[in-house]
DNA sequence: CTGGGGAGGGGGCCC
DNA sequence: CGGGCCCCCTCCCCA
């Protein structure tokens, strides 16, 4: 979905790491929608293949490990249709465990539990590195912080209620209902319902409502693609299209 | 069966 | 601390 139709202010201190889409392509991205393209590192595609830009098969955790947590891909239970205000989202969702389609916990008990020592960071597939670092070189003081309704836990009280959204959905499509844990998911979600879609292809004519999605298209025009098979060599624009070709047997690992 | 588009979810970072 | 945005990932469906 659209995370990213809040044009932003690119040229701060942080811009979006796009050299990895472009690199492989030879266009500038012109029509990209906010002229964010970075700066573009048209480096030649080999050049691409560097710090795990290509993925290897062998690498892949196991293919489809615990990755769908998100039990809330269908969680479009009985919306609160009563009260669509606008594409603002209720504040106080924390409190109305009501709408959450997220199983109770086990333990349904008080929503902090600080000292409670458990496994840390429960959920991302593959945490960043920075993060990761940050985990292991800075000793954490602070107790971690528990949701109440699923168990998973974070260090920071912020990163919780953050979570906490995605069980009480309080950002409501005024159009149809879809409750959404972010106003720019929602943002996203209403594109579907006006057909805009602000980021194009530098490559072909086509336009899309997600920049994600415009970074999955990318990779059709890479030539040499994202996730590569380890035993062929063979590319694929799509970590899940790589997985198929490695299940069903890749010709060469015989 | 494969490749690709559409839609949606999550955590982290920066302001 | 919260909002906004980013990147990554997944699932579903269709050509």
């Amino acid at each position: 979905m659209p995370r990213s139709f809040l044009v932003k202010k690119y040229f701060t201190s942080k811009r979006p790491n796009y050299s990895e889409l472009e690199c492989q392509n030879d266009i500038l991205p012109e029509r990209y929608p906010l002229s964010e393209l970075p700066g573009a590192n048209s480096d030649f595609p080999v050049a691409c293949f560097t710090a795990g830009l290509v993925w290897d098969v062998s690498l892949v955790p196991q293919l489809q490990g615990p990755a769908s947590l998100s039990g809330l891909s269908s969680a479009q239970g009985p919306l609160d249709l009563s009260s669509p205000s606008s594409l603002s989202c209720s504040s106080s969702g924390e409190e109305d465990e009501g709408r959450t389609s997220d199983p109770p916990s086990p333990e349904p008990t008080d929503t902090y539990h600080p000292q409670q020592p458990r496994s840390r960071r429960g959920s991302k597939s593959k945490p960043r590195a920075t993060e990761e670092q940050r985990e292991t070189t800075v000793p954490t003081t602070r107790p971690p912080f528990f949701c109440k309704h699923c168990p998973k836990e974070y260090n920071s009280l912020g990163a919780l209620k953050m979570h906490i959204r995605s069980h009480t959905l309080p950002c409501v499509c005024p159009t149809c209902g879809k409750a959404f844990s972010r106003p720019w998911l929602l943002r996203g979600h209403i594109r579907t319902h006006t057909g805009e879609r602000p980021f194009s292809c530098p490559h072909c004519n086509r336009a899309f409502a997600d920049r994600s999605n415009l970074r999955a298209h990318l990779q059709t025009h890479a030539e040499v693609k994202k996730y590569q098979c380890s035993t062929c060599s063979r590319t694929f624009s799509r970590m899940s299209l790589l997985q198929k070709h490695v299940s069903a047997g890749c010709p060469h690992s015989a």
